[in-house]
Order: C-alpha cells, then sequence, then structure tokens
DNA sequence: GAGCTTTATGTAATCGTTTTCAATAACAGC
DNA sequence: GCTGTTATTGAAAACGATTACATAAAGCTC
C-alpha cells in the first residue's frame, strides 16, 4: 500500500542474499550456481517478494516470448475457440499471448499490425481481411506469420484453413440429398473464406445441374436478415421462391432465423436452412440448425505448430495445412417431404 | 527480409537527421522541439521505418501504459462484450489491454495476477472467483484493481456490478405475474454472482409467499442439462414438479433447453424457463428465452472510469458501481394459460 | 550593453535486467 | 608442486529508449 516504497528488483535480491546480481538472475533462469547459493537466493527471493520486470528482462534478452493474435472478431465462437487452442500452446512454450481484435477493419488491423511491431512478438497469427491480405505480401514484418481461416493460394506465408470449397459442397450435397433442388446462397462480402465457400457452392451445384443464386453481404446479422427479407419478397413477386438457403458463416445464420421467424416461413417446412460454425446454440433453435463443423481446437493447434517450425528454420518452403469439416446434419434441412 | 540487417532504433533516425538523440525522443513525444528539426527527425523517421521499442520505454518511462484485463471466461458473451468495452475506452486513453481468460479456475487466476505484476500493468480489470475474491484482500498489488461482475461487499476495491439480487427478483416477479407458483432455481457454485442472484430469488419467492428450492451446479451447461434431467425425473416421481425455473447464467440456461428437449417437454407449456444475458440466440431458441438483459457495454465503461479516477487520485474512498439489468420478456414464460 | 529569463539542443545518466568477460578456486594429471 | 582445465562467481557492459542537467543562443528589461 505505501507508496513511497520503490518496486523491488533484482538488486534487492542480491543484497538480502549476500551475492550479485549476476548470481540471482542465473537462479532465475536455471543457469549454473551452487546449490548453497541457489537456496540463498531462493530465499532472499520468497522474503523480498520479488517479481521480475519483464520490460526489462525482454529488452536485455531481445526476445519478447510473446506472440500476437490478431482476429477479425472475438465474439465469433470460431475465433474464441481457436485463441483458446492458441493460449494453451503458447503457454505450454512459455509464451505469452497478445490478442486482438480487428472487426474486419483494415485500419484496425494496420494499427496493431504496427503494435506487433513495436511489441516486438516472436510470431504473428493472423487472421486477415482481404484488403489487407492483398497488401501483406508488400509489407515488411520482422517476424514470421501465420494466417489461419483466410489465405491467399500460393503466399509467402505459412497458413491453415478450412477446407472451403469442400465444406461447402458438403452442404450443397447435403441439401440435394434431401431433395431440395433451388437453393439460394448467402455468403460474407469481407473474408476470403466466404468466396472459396461461394465457389465450392457454386460447383456443388454446377455438378448436381442446379442453378446457383448468391448474395454477398456484410457479415452481420443484421445485414443478412435485410438482404433474406428483401430477397424472399422480390422472389416470392417472381414465383421462384427459393427452398433452401445455405449461409457462409454463423452469423448469417442467425440473420436468415431471425428473418424466417419474422416472414412466418417455417423451417425446415418452407425453407430449408444450413449453414457454418457448430456453436452450442445451433442445436436449440428450432429443429436444430444443420451446419458445418470445423476442427477448432486442430487449427489454432496447426497454427502454432506452423509458427513454431518456421522460427525453427526461417527457409522452410511455406506450407497450407488445410482441414477438412464435417457436416451436422439437423432437422433445419429436414427434406422436401418432411 | 535480410537477416543481418540490426532492428534500427532512435540512434539511426538521429544520424539520418542529424541531430541527436534526445531530439527524435522529444519529436516523437511531442516535446518542444523547433519545427525545422522536427520535419527533418519526421522525414527521418519515415525514411528509415523505424517503430519504437516498446519494452525500452516502458522499462525507462517506468509505466506500461498498459492495463490487464482478467475474465473468466472468454467464450461467455457478457465478457466478451464488456471486453470490447474496455479495449475501446482504453485506447481511446491511449493503453493497450492484456486480456486474459482463467476458466474459473484458480491456479490460473494466480498466474496471471503474478503476470500482471511482471507486466507493471497501470491497472486490472479483473472478475475473480469467489475463491480468490476471499483472498485478494491479503494479496498485496502494486496496481489499482476494479472488480466486475463479482465483488465482495465492503472491501478494499472498486468495483461495478449488477444488481444481482434486483434483477433475479425481477425475473421471479415476471414468472409470478404469469402465474407460475413452483418455481425452481438453478445456480453456478463458484460466483459470488449466483449467490446474489440465489438471494435475490429466494427474497422474491418469500414476498410472494412461495416456496424456493434451488440446487448448485458448476457454471457448464452439461452440469446443468444432467442435473435438471435427474432433478426433473425425482420431482415427477414426487408428484412435485416445478412449473417453471430460472438459471443464474446463459451456460446454465442452455443446458435447461436441452434437457427440456431430450425429455420431451414443452416450452412454456410443460415449463417455463427464464435466466440471464440477452445473447442472440436467446430470442430464436423456442418462443424466445425471457431473461435478464445487462447493461454490458456500461459495465465496462464504468470500470474503466473507475480505473482511471482511482489512478488519479490513489487516496479516494473504494466506490461501487451498480447497475441495473431489464427483463426482455419472451414467449418461454408465456403463461400458465398459454 | 549588462544581467536575467526563456527556449532549443545536446551529453550523459538511468530504467532493471541479461550476458560477456575476467578472476578465483578447486581439482586432476604428471 | 606446477600447469591446464573446469566450475563458480562478480564487475561491468550492454539492451533502446527517456529525461535530468548543462550549455548556448536569443529575447527581455532597464
Amino acid at each position: 500500500m505505501s507508496d513511497s516504497v520503490k518496486a523491488i528488483g533484482i538488486k534487492d535480491v542480491a543484497r538480502e542474499a549476500g551475492v550479485s546480481v549476476a548470481t540471482v538472475s542465473r537462479v532465475l533462469s536455471n543457469g549454473p550456481v551452487s546449490d548453497a547459493l541457489r537456496a540463498r537466493v531462493e530465499d532472499a527471493v520468497r522474503a523480498t517478494g520479488y517479481r521480475p520486470n519483464l520490460s526489462a528482462r525482454r529488452l536485455r534478452s531481445q526476445h519478447s516470448q510473446t506472440i500476437g493474435l490478431i482476429v477479425s472478431d472475438i465474439r465469433n465462437p470460431f475465433f474464441t475457440a481457436v485463441s483458446r487452442a492458441v493460449e494453451d500452446a503458447a503457454f505450454q512454450a512459455g509464451m505469452r499471448v497478445i490478442l486482438c481484435n480487428t472487426d474486419e477493419n483494415p485500419e484496425r488491423e494496420a494499427m496493431y499490425l504496427r503494435l506487433m511491431q513495436e511489441e516486438r512478438v516472436t510470431g504473428l497469427i493472423f487472421a486477415p481481411t482481404r484488403a489487407t491480405l492483398a497488401q501483406l505480401d508488400r509489407a515488411d514484418l520482422d517476424f514470421p506469420v501465420v494466417l489461419i481461416d483466410r489465405s491467399a493460394p500460393a503466399g509467402r506465408f505459412d497458413s491453415v484453413v478450412l477446407d472451403n470449397p469442400q465444406a461447402a459442397a458438403l452442404l450443397v450435397d447435403h441439401l440435394h440429398g434431401q431433395g431440395y433442388r433451388r437453393i439460394a446462397g448467402l455468403f460474407g462480402n469481407t473474408s476470403t473464406t466466404a468466396v472459396e465457400r461461394h465457389a465450392g457452392y457454386q460447383a456443388a451445384l454446377a455438378a448436381h445441374g442446379l442453378h446457383a443464386e448468391a448474395r454477398f453481404v456484410p457479415p452481420t446479422a443484421e445485414a443478412a436478415e435485410a438482404e433474406i427479407a428483401r430477397w424472399l419478397a422480390e422472389a416470392r413477386r417472381s414465383g421462384a421462391m427459393p427452398d433452401a438457403v445455405m449461409v457462409s458463416n454463423s452469423l448469417l445464420l442467425m440473420g436468415v432465423v431471425k428473418a424466417a421467424r419474422t416472414l412466418g416461413l417455417a423451417i425446415p417446412g418452407d425453407l430449408a436452412v444450413a449453414g457454418f460454425d457448430n456453436e452450442p446454440w445451433t442445436e436449440l433453435v428450432g429443429p436444430g440448425l444443420t451446419v458445418i463443423e470445423q476442427p477448432v481446437h486442430e487449427i489454432g493447434r496447426a497454427a502454432m505448430t506452423l509458427l513454431f517450425e518456421r522460427l525453427d528454420d526461417p527457409e522452410r518452403a511455406t506450407r497450407k495445412v488445410v482441414l477438412s469439416g464435417t457436416c451436422v446434419a439437423r432437422g433445419s434441412t429436414g427434406g422436401v417431404s418432411g
């Protein structure tokens, strides 16, 4: 409590233990010290309640033992799950994680990239928007970067992503198998993820000889709800109502469910619905929502593994880890007869 | 890219601009410098691509410009929302936030408290478990702490919390008004929050002359689901089925909905359900779930305000900000006749 | 124009560590 | 007992910034 007491440092510990500061430092980092002195120092540390100053340590030792993690939306359970995996792995390796949230906003991305440089992070795991991704190749960063969730086709960076085209195709195939033929698609307009999912959606529909009709919206529930409402109103007028809609992430999924509810459409009776990310609540709404489940923990772990291997050997060829999602079929795609 | 190039520092900028390092530093911190030199330095900064080293800066200036935020579960939307508010406020004040996640685990709490000391944070915002809260008075931290969501009755720390008894009473009153008379309660067993909500629940029931029957479980959906299933089975045998159940947070809420679904109980026909936290999905499950909405953004902002005021005047009396929740009535408490 | 204040700048000390380097002690080999 | 090697230890030099202090120049006042 007393404010005048200066924070105690390694020097105080050294005095208390009757040794030099070098010895204290060596004890702290498990260096070569005789057992006798080691014990004395450890006692002194306890007695003084010494806590190392990380800034000083990082400055002198020139490594931050910190990795950065920049995600686009921390409220998205996909990213919270990934961040947990990253944190666990980092902690095991004795590292800290700086978690930052960009809201899909390129300016914030730029700002946080700057911050990462100033913090002298050891490495960065990053889920960039399309805009930033395009410029990232040109940026010169002083640390390795692993992209997650989004990535360029053949980049300068390691990355770990879902097999998005395949996952989207999984949904389309499932819908087709359930008898749906007019399958609308709603996709986010900021991430490469959405682009890839759209591609898979289109390809799968083509393979079934079906017509694709897709729209792109900002990745919010509100935008999705509004767009779907507008869309279905138009469709109703033109007599071309879709019997199913698939969306590219869970926020959009929420918007679609909400729109169906306010429009008085039954799921799946009037409209089947399928989307991405097996969040806890998807099981609970309506008859349960059919979704793609991503291996979230694996994604985080893989990112850390790539990062560590890159740190180990900066010269190795860049790699792209592609993981598969699985389709969790629920009542929201119950079938046309149902 | 080239590895041998040493990171450029303030010294290099000074040489490039033909001034002393002191001048560069002054330009960087808006100190008194002539316009001519300022321009030269700014050019040099751009030319060299200089990025300050935060560790060095923090070490020398002796303030970290960093505030810590320790929450119990980052996946809980309540905390993600609060953390956003905190981050925004911190950013406006030119500060960084270190966000940590304890999983309601006292060991992790202790570890992160240690980390905060080592990072020499300017202040800490903390949602502790009951176990840690009890010991926190004795701990000596070198920085001010503001407790959120949970707090001791008359502590050494500033805090901002929901008026939990009142909020719980709000739910009970609403249920009572809808005609429910056997109102069961399910509460988490790690936080003081749950204790307070239980108190409010009990008091409100007593005021209505009703019998309270409450149980405590670990704060997970699984635990809640299992407990509710067991509970209702017993109740059915003894012929004393509750007609409504209220729970103390959104995870438990999910568990209860799940249990109702697997037991084949209609909501609200067979069992009314009400809980805490107006998350986006609560609107979508079943007939919509009746919940208490917390002023999440306000809570985060208030915490930052308290923290800054405390930093301003360390001697001021500790304060406790109590905010009110509102009851969002939905179909899940539709009424006994419905 | 002497004396005093203000302003801009540079020099060097400093923050709390780690790490280099030299010094000492202990011990083996001969 | 002398030399070479190996362990411990301490003194002092970094790390990259900020800032206290000194200095010089310029602007006042009378």
